[in-house]
DNA sequence: AATAAATTTAAACAAACGTTTAATTTAAAC
DNA sequence: GTTTAAATTAAACGTTTGTTTAAATTTATT
């Protein structure tokens, strides 16, 4: 049994990319429910507001993003390997779910809306295990520097996903990414690969 | 001369920090008004509307970030301490700045309005070009890897910062940052380092 | 088939929004 | 000191905002 029924998941979709695209402040509730098909009055009746829309989103998209990283720690595949790999279901999902993303960025720093982020600090914190474990493991066989802050690789690795995401419009420019397939294909091509060396190189690297 | 005005300045500041605290769509002109100290009326008489003000605010700011990266680059030391020092640099002003870059990135990847970024994209392909300059010498001079994707290492230094930032409240709680004193000080005593240190791992990295 | 509950609707609500007005005050020019 | 221009004000403008209402429709239960 899902949290939501078939109308409030209609209606949770068409305000994640109006979210994304004009801003929580920027869309309107009847923009919503021209999107979602429904009548302005339904989103008061199914989520008490437009701001408890917004938290039933946040749930409706944090419980779903769990447990993805965990089968890549458990293959029987080296650390570096292991390293890769996760790199890359990480951008994928951050990918994926780049709306939501969007949407929390802003509402994380910004001081307007009191919302409960505890679900997604969890979150980020299970996934941090995650690394931690690879680190620890490529540590212990003589891959990795024993000089890592394992804090900061997330941030590496999201920072800098989300920052090529965020300037799409510099990159289209710099790199003439002019359609959404070259865009799509420098993410899975370049982009990955090169965050994936960066963090290689970062954990290889000796003082 | 000054393209604006005392009076205006003091409206740009304060539409600066409340843009970036509650987002454009979240700040009222009589926020603004209120803030600045000024009737609600001055907005318009002159800047002409809200929008325009924003404008006014995005040329204000990225016109007087230009040139700092020059004189790194013509220093008598080593390409490796040049990137230090241009990271450090760049860093640094992103933090001072870093109002003006949360509203910027909102404003980036959002569709609702449509405003002139060519002079914000031009500040970074010449940011870009002290970099690449730098790269260059450093591979000229046997220091770094030859197969290097220059236009990617803004995105890594960047968007580790901006990440870092944008999820305060995460790093706050995970990284035990309960002061502004003790969140200024990791930026410049630890993410910084680990930024160069990043940076100089990947340029330094042999396939 | 009758009843009860859940869903959907159009219309209305007050409040807040960005902008404009026209009158007033302040500063500058002559 | 008078005239002209610039700055500032309070009030009002028409829209749009999120939310609620009460009636109508659909679905489920008995």
């Amino acid at each position: 049994m899902s949290l939501f029924n078939e109308k409030q998941i209609e209606i949770i979709i068409a305000a994640e990319r109006l979210f994304a695209e004009e801003g929580f402040d920027g869309t309107s509730v009847r923009d919503i429910a021209k999107a979602a098909n429904v009548n302005i009055a339904m989103i008061s009746y199914y989520f008490g507001s437009k701001e408890k829309l917004l938290e039933a989103l946040l749930l409706y998209r944090v419980s779903s993003m769990k447990l993805t990283l965990e089968s890549v720690s458990q293959e029987n595949i080296s650390p570096v390997e292991k390293m890769n790999k996760l790199i890359y279901t990480y951008v994928n999902r951050i990918h994926s779910n780049r709306c939501i993303y969007q949407i929390l960025h802003f509402e994380l720093s910004n001081k307007k809306r009191e919302l409960n982020f505890k679900e997604f600090i969890q979150l980020k914190k299970e996934n941090l295990k995650f690394i931690e474990a690879i680190v620890k493991e490529g540590q212990e066989k003589g891959f990795y520097s024993n000089d890592i802050n394992i804090a900061l690789l997330p941030t590496i690795i999201i920072g800098s996903y989300i920052h090529f995401h965020m300037n799409k419009v510099y990159y289209i420019d710099l790199l003439l990414l002019d359609t959404e397939e070259k865009y799509e294909k420098y993410i899975q091509e370049t982009l990955t690969p090169y965050i994936q060396k960066t963090i290689n190189a970062l954990l290889t690297h000796e003082k």
